[in-house]
DNA sequence: AATGGCCTGGTG
DNA sequence: CACCAGGCCATT
């Protein structure tokens, strides 16, 4: 599931493989992966433009035009992105839209859940405005305090806020459950209960775990993997998440799975408080 | 603030 | 065969 560090995986080997490519067709077996525009639509726009550099905002992946055009990718559950060498196209069981690139590569959209989305903007501005995110939380300007003061005014469980990409963006479930239990905390407590101190340590934790995640390139649960089809290796590393009933690894009692938001929630109710 | 819909493959 | 996974959006 893409959270903040694998599209930021992505990002990076997208902008290593990518950068300076010129788009030369499109096409979309799937055309509703392509927002508020058909397929046609969003050839006339494209066609023939470079891509200057590939970015990133919360789970978003961004490109610039260089035309001061942007499209963004988002990836949802399933979605990825890779870059075909071949220059058949070869579509997978899943392919929703391939970018021919002039040099021959297509850069192919694969999606079994159909939950991903392509969108194109005019400019920086219309972009920003389409994406209502909060701080990134591994953002140098983003501090404790900040963070504490996002969660004073609300009652809402400290996870459901993690979750909420207006509050922070890029943090999904596995990271969120990771950030809590580093920072010892349970994950329904209201967030507005917090000490200063507390909020300190998640926030903490959070930099750290989304940090390390980038630098494990991901993680990889079932079908993430980045623009060359590598594997993220972070998946070796969590502590709580996924691992309901195994013991706890730092005081050795059970991990438990409750729900909240909706989502499942790995934690371990010992040493989480 | 909480719930349902979007989706499809995998599981019980 | 029913149900679940879950990010995000629309609806209540």
């Amino acid at each position: 599931m893409p959270e903040l560090p694998e599209v930021e995986t992505v990002r990076r080997s997208l902008h290593a493989r990518t950068s300076g490519a010129r788009i030369a067709w499109v096409e979309a077996p799937f055309a509703k992966c392509i927002e508020a525009m058909t397929p046609d639509e969003f050839l006339s726009v494209v066609r023939d433009r470079q891509i200057m550099r590939w970015g990133r905002i919360g789970k978003y992946l961004t490109t610039a035009l260089d035309d001061g055009a942007f499209l963004t990718v988002h990836l949802r559950m399933t979605g990825r992105l890779v870059v075909v060498d071949e220059e058949i196209r070869q579509t997978g069981a899943h392919t929703r839209l391939m970018i021919g690139l002039a040099d021959g590569r297509i850069l192919r959209f694969d999606d079994q859940r159909k939950f991903g989305r392509i969108a194109w903007y005019p400019d920086q501005d219309s972009l920003e405005e389409a994406l209502p995110l909060g701080p990134e939380p591994i953002d140098e300007r983003f501090g404790p305090e900040d963070f504490h003061a996002l969660l004073a005014s609300r009652t809402r469980p400290i996870k459901s806020l993690l979750l909420d990409q207006r509050i922070v963006a890029g943090v999904g479930n596995i990271y969120a459950d990771e950030a809590l239990f580093y920072a010892k905390l349970a994950p329904n407590r209201p967030a507005q209960g917090l000490q200063p101190q507390e909020s300190r340590k998640l926030w903490l934790a959070l930099r750290d775990v989304l940090l390390r995640g980038i630098a494990h390139r991901g993680t990889s649960m079932r079908d993430y993997v980045d623009a060359d089809g590598r594997t993220g290796e972070f998946q070796n590393h969590l502590m709580v998440y996924g691992r309901e009933g195994e013991p706890c690894l730092r005081c050795g009692n059970r991990v438990q799975r409750i729900k909240i938001s909706g989502r499942s929630t790995f934690h371990c109710p010992v040493c989480q408080r």
